[in-house]
DNA sequence: ACTGGATCCTGACTGC
DNA sequence: TGCAGTCAGGATCCAG
C-alpha cells in the first residue's frame, strides 16, 4: 500500500496520540508478519514511554528509552488510532498498542509483508536502516546526487529511482509519475541519462512527494490516514493506472509495460 | 559488483 | 453464481 507521502501521513496521524505516551499494553494477535514479532516485545514495551514517533523512508520508528520500535506497514498494513470503545479486531489486525491515556493504535496487514521489531539503544541503529539511501525531501538529495548514483548503471532509471540503497520511499506508483514530470522513458538505463536531466528528475520526486503529502497520499484501494480519512493525490496521478487514456500534455494514449516484475505507466510521446 | 527473478501472503477484480 | 487466473502500493535473498 504505501509509498513515502503514506507512511508520512500515517506518522502525521499518530504521532500526536503516541508522542510522550506510556504503552499500557501491546496486544499481539498474530506475530507471523514477514518477521516474526519477538516474542519478549510486550515486556519490552509495557510501561515504557514513547520518546518520537520518526520516519527513515518508509520505516516507522517509536524511540523509547534504552530502546525502540521499528515498524513497516509493507505492501498493505495500515495503521488506525482508534477511542474506546474499541470496535473488535478484524482477521488481519495483528496488534493493538494502548496507551495510557487510553488510546489503541492497531496494525492492520492482510497480506503480512509488514515488520514489528525492537532494536535495543538507539532505533535509528537498526541494521534494516544501515543500508538505507539518502530522503528525498531533504537538501541531501540532489540531481547530482541521482547523477552520481546512477550515471554508471545499465539499470532502467525506473528501478534506481525504486531502489532503496540510493533513495528511499520511492515505490511504484511515485516513480511513474516522477518520471513522466521529468519527461524521461522509465526504461532508459541511468547511464545514458544527462546530469541535466537527472537534476530535472531530482526536482519532480520531490515535487511529487511534497505534492502527494499536501493532498493526503494515494487512495487506491482502501488507504486511510492514521484517523480514517481517505488520500486525494489519486486525482492527481497523470499516468499511473490510466493505461489507454490520452496524456495530458500530448494526448498520446499512456502506456503500461511491465519492468523488473512491476508495472509501469509513461507517456511514449513525451518520455524519452 | 550488478542484475533479474523468485518469494513471502491475502484480497479484489476479471473473464469465462 | 462459481471458479480459475491475474494483479496489487515492498523489499530481501539468491543464483548467475
Amino acid at each position: 500500500m504505501p509509498e513515502l507521502p503514506e507512511v508520512e501521513i500515517t506518522r502525521r496521524g499518530i504521532a500526536p496520540f503516541l508522542e510522550s505516551a506510556e504503552v499500557r499494553r501491546l496486544a499481539v494477535r498474530n506475530r507471523n508478519l514477514r518477521w516474526p514479532i519477538p516474542p519478549l516485545l510486550e515486556d519490552r514495551v509495557t510501561g515504557r514511554t514513547i520518546r518520537f514517533v520518526d520516519r527513515r523512508g518508509k520505516y516507522l520508528l517509536f524511540g523509547m528509552d534504552g530502546g525502540g520500535m521499528l515498524l513497516h506497514l509493507g505492501m498493505s498494513g495500515s495503521l488506525r488510532v482508534l477511542s474506546r470503545p474499541v470496535p473488535p479486531p478484524g482477521p488481519h489486525d495483528h496488534f493493538d498498542l494502548e496507551t495510557g491515556d487510553g488510546h489503541t493504535m492497531r496494525f492492520r496487514d492482510p497480506r503480512r509483508f509488514g515488520c514489528l521489531l525492537w532494536q535495543p539503544g538507539a532505533i535509528h541503529h537498526h541494521p534494516l536502516l544501515k543500508e538505507l539511501g539518502v530522503e528525498p525531501l531533504s537538501a541531501e538529495f540532489t540531481g547530482d546526487m541521482l547523477w552520481a548514483g546512477g550515471r554508471f548503471r545499465r539499470t532502467a532509471i525506473k528501478n534506481i529511482l525504486m531502489n532503496a540503497r540510493v533513495v528511499v520511499g520511492v515505490g511504484n506508483i511515485y516513480a511513474s509519475e516522477a518520471l513522466f514530470d521529468a519527461g524521461i522513458h522509465p526504461a532508459r538505463t541511468g547511464n545514458r541519462i544527462s546530469r541535466r536531466r537527472y537534476q530535472a528528475l531530482a526536482s519532480a520526486v520531490r515535487a511529487t512527494l511534497q505534492q502527494a503529502i499536501e493532498q493526503g497520499g494515494t487512495t487506491l484501494r482502501d488507504f486511510t490516514g492514521a484517523t480514517g480519512n481517505p488520500g486525494y493525490f489519486h486525482r492527481s496521478l497523470r499516468v499511473y493506472g490510466r493505461e489507454g487514456e490520452p496524456c495530458e500534455r500530448c494526448r498520446a494514449p499512456v502506456r503500461r509495460v511491465v519492468t523488473g516484475q512491476r508495472a509501469t505507466f509513461y507517456c511514449p510521446g513525451c518520455q524519452r
